[in-house]
DNA sequence: GTCTATACACGGATAGAC
DNA sequence: GTCTATCCGTGTATAGAC
């Protein structure tokens, strides 16, 4: 009797699936483990949706979106690159390490939309994305400091994400977060020893 | 009737699994499609293993075996410290891109092993194996060339581990072996300009 | 040991009453 | 739109003949 909107049953059973996911993981999240969750009867799935792989679909590309806004805030730019390095690492490693179920849905989806041609698409745009914010932030860093990476920025932004998700995926095996971090703030450092400075004239800051 | 040596099908059931993991995902290794591959009758299935997470575990426990035993090979050792790990990477690196689906295989089982309080033992085994190997392959490194790394060589062992994860799993979604390279290389080259020449009468080699 | 037949639960999806 | 009841395939596991 209650006439809730699609729109709005639509979100809560996305949030309700990712709850699920989270708590027992993707292959755990069943079209009648999802309505449970979200206190609804397992008719009302599929006037919501047209089948399982819709909502799916709908949950990965909403996952991603948040997590691309979220990745960004993190960075901070200043005159030392080392030290800007150092706290954009620590503040993407605190968001990273916060939420360990938010972070093993995220890799089992991505293990999941490998297999898929259609949701393999989202995750080549996820990493692009990723690999443009980076770029664009190293560039903007060494521009600030007044420097050069001695390479091309973009393989610098390879680096960075190649690193970052390897030190997830460790952590989540091993659970040392202190130690993930130790590893990236050495990170920090190598890769701040790497730039060269310009010549005085060309500097824009 | 023919006699077959259990040990004989047991194998012959992981490798069938294998395939078929390899082939269409670690979701679709269901037990119907694990004896259809081996050519064997359902039955057959339980008495080789007592149930699906026996092969499961067996199976897990053979490939990180295997692997651990593989990924060693690759590594060189010179005086050139650019050169030796330009040339490991180089090796790793084509082992590793040599067979996508070996490479989703082996990233499924990581993900799928996180919600298996039994299974998630062999992985922290599988990266301390890794961790120590890269680490001792550090500490060889250094020693033979009579330079120092500066940071301790856990760290440096830390670091490569996870570039690499890093950079294969930026590979099975792009497929851009090529700028999986390059950014290796320039791994390479960052990590070896961290060395710092140790006193000259302290020289092992 | 080997295989066939079957039990039984679960999952996706739909039919059809309201 | 909303919900209940149900269909049907699939998956794991076992019973029991040979």
């Amino acid at each position: 009797m209650p006439r809730i909107p699609a729109e709005q049953r639509r979100a809560e059973l996305v949030a309700a699936a990712w709850r699920v996911m989270a708590a027992e993981g993707v292959a755990a999240a069943t079209t009648r483990a999802i309505v449970a969750e979200a206190g609804m009867p397992l008719g009302a799935f599929h006037y919501c949706f047209r089948d399982k792989a819709e909502l799916f679909h709908e949950l990965v590309r909403h996952t991603v979106t948040e997590d691309l806004a979220a990745a960004m805030a993190p960075l901070k730019v200043t005159t030392d690159v080392r030290k800007a390095l150092r706290d954009s690492l620590r503040g993407l490693w605190q968001r990273m390490t916060a939420d360990r179920d938010r972070q093993l849905v995220l890799n089992e989806l991505t293990a999941f939309s490998l297999r898929d041609p259609a949701l393999v698409e989202l995750q080549v745009w996820k990493y692009q994305q990723y690999l443009d914010g980076a770029t664009r932030y190293f560039e903007t860093l060494a521009e600030r400091a007044g420097v050069s990476w001695g390479i091309p920025t973009a393989l610098v932004g390879r680096m960075f994400v190649a690193v970052l998700g390897g030190a997830s995926d460790t952590w989540l095996v091993t659970g040392d977060s202190a130690g993930g971090w130790q590893m990236l703030r050495a990170f920090a450092t190598a890769l701040a020893a790497q730039t060269r400075p310009l010549a005085p004239g060309r500097r824009t800051a």
